[in-house]
RNA sequence: GGCGGGGUUCCCGAGUGGCUAAAGGGGGCAGACUGUAAAUCUGCUAGCGUUGCUUUCGGUGGUUCGAACCCACCCCCCGCCA
């Protein structure tokens, strides 16, 4: 199942299996352009629901949009702020067309849905545009997710139907919780209406790590193999090569550059180490002495619980580094590993 | 020398007779984090034989059934005046 493969864009070729930095807000967070060419990044994130926010649609469209904003010109993909729908559960309500939502920022009410998501995501100018869907949560009854599951399809239908920029692809998003009946109707129905790339999402919310391999292994048979298969969200080290072996090829999470935020270092087989902790203030060796990052090559874990100590932002740029570093590097060994034949030895590693 | 203010648990700081091992910050320690409301959040932070006991609020002595809190003296710090 797993595969080695070529996805093209606007914005350039990305090889895959890709794992996909989180910008979020257009930025990957303590990240500039520069040093995200410098770690390999092939494409970055952006995110409908904040940038609508913030700046807005008037300045996105004045700047030109997102590549040009923010001086990024490899591939975006942006989140359609289906995720949003889960994550920000308390401050919206969900209605036939759409969803309610009240800022986070200032509480001030606007309406997210299909017609208006891939509208924001046109304005940006996205190379990857996502579908409007609902991210159900875990556990979800099979009534819930039923009913949810069908309104994303006709979200999603909408969405395939409003314009699009020229060459711009568009991923629909596979949703129905933890029941295979209604993971596989979810694939069979968005394939019928047909979209350049299928994600997964709705998993890594809670559930089980074996319940999320256990739905990518009834998923992703029912989809096309010459489109690429991304999910959504996930994960740690090993759920990413586990992935692999299910016939993913694209894969986003912010764990890397929110655990450096926290203080906490990716090395191994995915082990963390909490670089913050006072246990390090005197250690004086790399947070890996096999990782060839710019972070590990240079500073010690002693200076860089320090920046962390104080404050200084400088740490959490390290460490962002360093983990991105991890989980991009982590993925050439796959692609590596999937041309050489070696797949399976590097998966066993991580098991 | 005179007048006034003050000394609280690792630090800052609240408390002014029993509900106080003592608010709140900070720091420390541990944990969480998966399409980012996250440089965030949660818990613990005197000791022990932990349903309780012991030690603690500058020092000593006293009042009281009971004192960080009231009284006396002493030590130190900070202002202002001479």
């Amino acid at each position: 199942m797993a595969r080695r493969g070529v996805l093209e864009t606007p914005h350039g070729t990305i090889q895959t299996p890709v794992f996909m930095p989180v910008g979020t807000r257009g930025t990957v967070k303590a990240m500039t352009p520069r040093g995200m060419e410098e770690l390999g990044a092939q494409i970055i994130l952006g995110n409908t629901y904040h940038l609508f926010l913030k700046p807005g649609l008037a300045i996105m469209e004045k700047a030109g949009g997102l590549h040009q904003f923010s001086n990024w010109h490899k591939p975006i993909l942006t989140d359609c702020g289906g995720f949003q729908v889960f994550s920000l559960a308390k401050l919206r309500k969900i209605e036939k067309d759409g969803v309610w939502f009240s800022s986070h920022i200032d509480g001030s009410r606007f309406f997210l849905g299909p017609k208006e998501s891939i509208h924001i995501q046109k304005v940006l100018g996205s190379d990857i545009v996502m579908a409007f869907d609902e991210c159900t949560p875990y556990p979800c009854s099979y009534k819930d997710a039923a009913k949810s599951l069908e309104q994303t399809l006709e979200w999603e239908k909408v969405s395939r139907e409003q314009p699009m920029l020229p060459g711009h692809l568009m991923f629909g998003i596979v949703q129905g919780s933890m029941y295979r009946d209604l993971r596989e109707r979810s694939a069979q129905e968005l394939v019928k209406i047909g979209f350049e790339g299928y994600a997964i999402g709705g998993l890594s919310v809670g559930e089980p790590e074996d319940m999320m391999f256990e739905c990518l292994d009834w998923t992703v048979p029912h989809l096309p193999e010459d489109k690429p298969h991304y999910l959504m969200g996930v994960g740690t080290a090993k759920q990413l090569i586990e992935g692999v072996a299910r016939g993913i090829d694209m894969f986003d999470c912010v764990l890397p550059t929110r655990m450096a935020r926290h203080g906490s270092a990716y090395v191994g087989k995915g082990e963390t180490i909490p670089v913050k902790a006072g246990r390090y203030a005197e250690d004086f060796t790399p947070v890996d002495p096999q990782c060839d990052c710019y972070c590990c090559r240079n500073f010690t874990k002693a200076y860089i619980r320090h920046l962390m100590n104080v404050g200084e932002i400088t740490g959490l740029q390290l460490l962002t580094i360093h983990n991105l570093h991890y989980y991009l590097n982590l993925m050439q060994r796959v692609r590596d590993s999937l041309e050489n034949g070696t797949f399976e030895a590097l998966r066993a590693e991580f098991n």
